[in-house]
DNA sequence: TTTTTTGATGCAATTAAGTTGCATAAACTA
DNA sequence: TAGTTTATGCAACTTAATTGCATCAAAAAA
């Protein structure tokens, strides 16, 4: 199941669940509530902005939450200079044993929104003589298109 | 005075102490210990790195010296997923007014440095039709050259 | 369906990072 | 040197990240 694919399906319950079985993750309230909220939202969540949502669950459940979406390559984490970590949601060819993650994140400086840019590819990055390159993660910043 | 140059200047007291100066900042035993070690490493560093080499430092002091030297264009902060801010030393060109850092972060996954690629140019980047960039991070993981 | 097994959750508690206020000490200026 | 400005150390607080453990729920087996 494709996740970009989620919002034309009918019964969101029965892909959600579709999404978290093929991922070997069980199915619970609190993951089916916190990846029907990431598919929603579209942009990039903290755990921060989970607790506010979801005040029925502890913390540390929706810390862990995010710790299995993200090992199951279901989330990835985005790099930022603010200290707190925040997740997107994984391309649809990602799978846990390889992420691959060459679109742009970028956070608003105004609404501070982060969003991946999927459409937009990462361009091709050179590193001098003796070093390999795993992972690129491009961050801009700026104004996004609602705050212009 | 370009802080790449640092290295061949005779007397390094001085030359600290003119960066210093012409940042507008007090000469302090800590600022001249933190910027000494900064130009030594070459890589980034973390508060915890600099609590752990000068333990006769209070932990605030070291924390108010990383702010200073962010706010006085000495230092940038590096984004990166862990959630512990890293520094590196700015580009001979920055100035408090205008910083800017279009060279890749470089981070290796086997001996956890980060390393500012100061000559790789971060290639031009385009972002959807409404967006406006300020600020390009490029933060590049894989294996340096020494762990090779 | 019931039982068993495996894994998720909530609560308590800890660690570490980031941050502020304030009194004192040190650096700069006149 | 005297006076002014700023940095430092200490105490304290906030928040995020993290672990242990008992309990509860989901999946698998009987």
């Amino acid at each position: 199941m494709q996740l970009s694919c989620i919002n034309y399906v009918c019964n969101m319950s029965e892909a959600l669940k579709t999404i978290l079985k093929s991922h070997n993750l069980r199915i619970t309230d609190c993951r089916m509530d916190v990846l029907r909220y990431f598919l929603d939202k579209k942009g990039a969540l903290s755990q921060g902005n989970l607790e506010n949502r979801f005040t029925q669950y502890d913390r540390v459940t929706l810390y862990r939450t995010l710790n299995s979406f993200l090992e199951a390559g279901i989330l990835h984490k985005i790099p930022n200079e603010s200290g707190t970590a925040t997740y997107g949601l994984c391309h649809d060819t990602c799978t846990p044993e390889y992420h691959l993650h060459n679109h742009i994140h970028f956070k608003c400086n105004n609404c501070g929104q982060i969003e991946c840019l999927d459409d937009e590819e990462a361009p091709s990055v050179s590193v001098p003589k003796g070093y390999v390159t795993e992972r690129v993660n491009l961050i801009v910043d700026g104004v996004c298109a609602k705050c212009v």
